[in-house]
DNA sequence: AACTCGGGGGA
DNA sequence: TCCCCAGAGTT
């Protein structure tokens, strides 16, 4: 097993040295604020959907100081698109952290940096080493792929079991005095060798002593345990708009988009008539809203555990209501200021509120 | 230990 | 359609 660790080791820094051909704004960064905003950002997320964030981010507060003094508001608007919000919320939390209990300067231990919001294993292990050189390797999707297929490790990677496993035998193989360039090598690997579809492992300098390219289980490894159930929810959308303003409240609850605006939301187990929205969202807005409405299409957006299908009622108020608790009339011409979910952006964009 | 949190891309 | 992506926090 010592000889496969070894093989393994010398032959991927090797593969890293002469062919890894990847670039990214981040890689080679040694700002410790830099690295942790690129992994907080690219935590299961694909690293060209985060690019653009990370440049985004990077430009507007180029130090932990400026993010920490940024409002919030501001901040989930550049967040806006990339989704799972709670990154932002702990990302806010850990800047303010570390200008206030740290003075601005990043913690330089392994420990410290996982009592970070928004900061655990991976992450830390990523910041530990990149920004400082500390020998914690990091166990991301790539890595639990190509140690599973490699060594053959059939044990579900989503088990507390595989977890343990795969997270010392990643250790083991670290060298120690060299764990910054080992840890971006192994990442690299398995996004452009060891890929989750059509690996190449014709070219693959590891495929010798590949237990799952010598046994054929390439596509089988690695394994999970859990099967995903995906649940079609149905939300409506009173945008009640009244001498162009339109009420939108900041989500609340433990549901999805926190922190993010929406209209007055019904939610539906099925699909109801627009008028039956209208008198359930009475209870809502708490008053009996009078005026015409438009129905827009039923747009879907499809999130990993849920399908959402949203259905938008523009309503023209004959008068003025009193904004509900939780809510506010905001001018249509500042939605811009406001993040909102993809598919009320899908609306908007196709709707052209501010003509009203 | 099991759930839940977005959105996009590739086959 | 289904799976996966530089995971983490909550229940």
């Amino acid at each position: 097993m010592n000889n496969n660790h070894q093989f393994f080791s010398s032959q991927l820094l090797s593969w890293n040295r002469d062919s890894n051909q990847r670039t990214m704004p981040w890689k080679g960064e040694k700002d410790p604020y830099k690295i942790w905003l690129s992994e907080i950002m690219l935590q299961q997320t694909r690293v060209e959907q985060g690019r653009a964030y990370y440049e985004a981010f990077t430009s507007k507060y180029p130090t932990v100081f400026d993010l920490a003094a940024a409002p919030d508001e501001e901040v989930f608007r550049l967040w806006q698109g990339l989704g799972y919000y709670a990154r932002c919320k702990n990302m806010l939390a850990a800047a303010r952290s570390i200008v206030h209990d740290y003075n601005g300067i990043f913690p330089n231990d392994y420990h410290t940096i996982t009592t970070l919001k928004g900061i655990g294993s991976y992450t830390a292990a990523a910041i530990a080493s990149f920004a400082f050189n500390l020998p914690y390797a990091v166990l991301d999707g790539n890595v639990y792929r190509v140690l599973a297929r490699f060594f053959g490790i059939d044990t579900p990677i989503d088990t507390t079991e595989g977890k343990k496993i795969f997270s010392e035998t990643a250790q083991n193989l670290l060298p120690v005095n060299k764990p910054a360039v080992y840890n971006q090598a192994i990442m690299d690997f398995g996004a452009v060798v060891c890929k989750p579809q059509q690996p190449n492992c014709l070219e693959c300098p590891l495929a010798t002593k590949c237990i799952a390219f010598l046994t054929n289980q390439v596509n089988k490894l690695p394994l999970k345990s859990k099967k995903l159930t995906v649940k079609n929810r149905y939300f409506f959308y009173i945008v009640a708009i009244y001498n162009q303003q339109v009420l939108i409240q900041k989500r609340p609850g433990k549901d999805i988009w926190q922190n993010l605006h929406e209209f007055i939301p019904v939610e539906s187990p099925e699909i109801l008539p627009a008028q039956t929205i209208l008198e359930q969202s009475r209870e809502i807005v708490g008053t009996v809203v009078n005026g015409s409405f438009t129905l827009s299409p039923l747009f879907k957006q499809k999130l990993t555990h849920q399908t959402i299908h949203a259905q938008f009622i523009r309503l023209a108020l004959k008068s003025r209501i009193q904004a509900p608790q939780g809510f506010q009339w905001v001018p249509l011409n500042s939605l811009d200021n406001y993040a909102f979910p993809k598919i009320i952006l899908d609306y908007l964009q196709n709707n052209q509120l501010q003509l009203l």
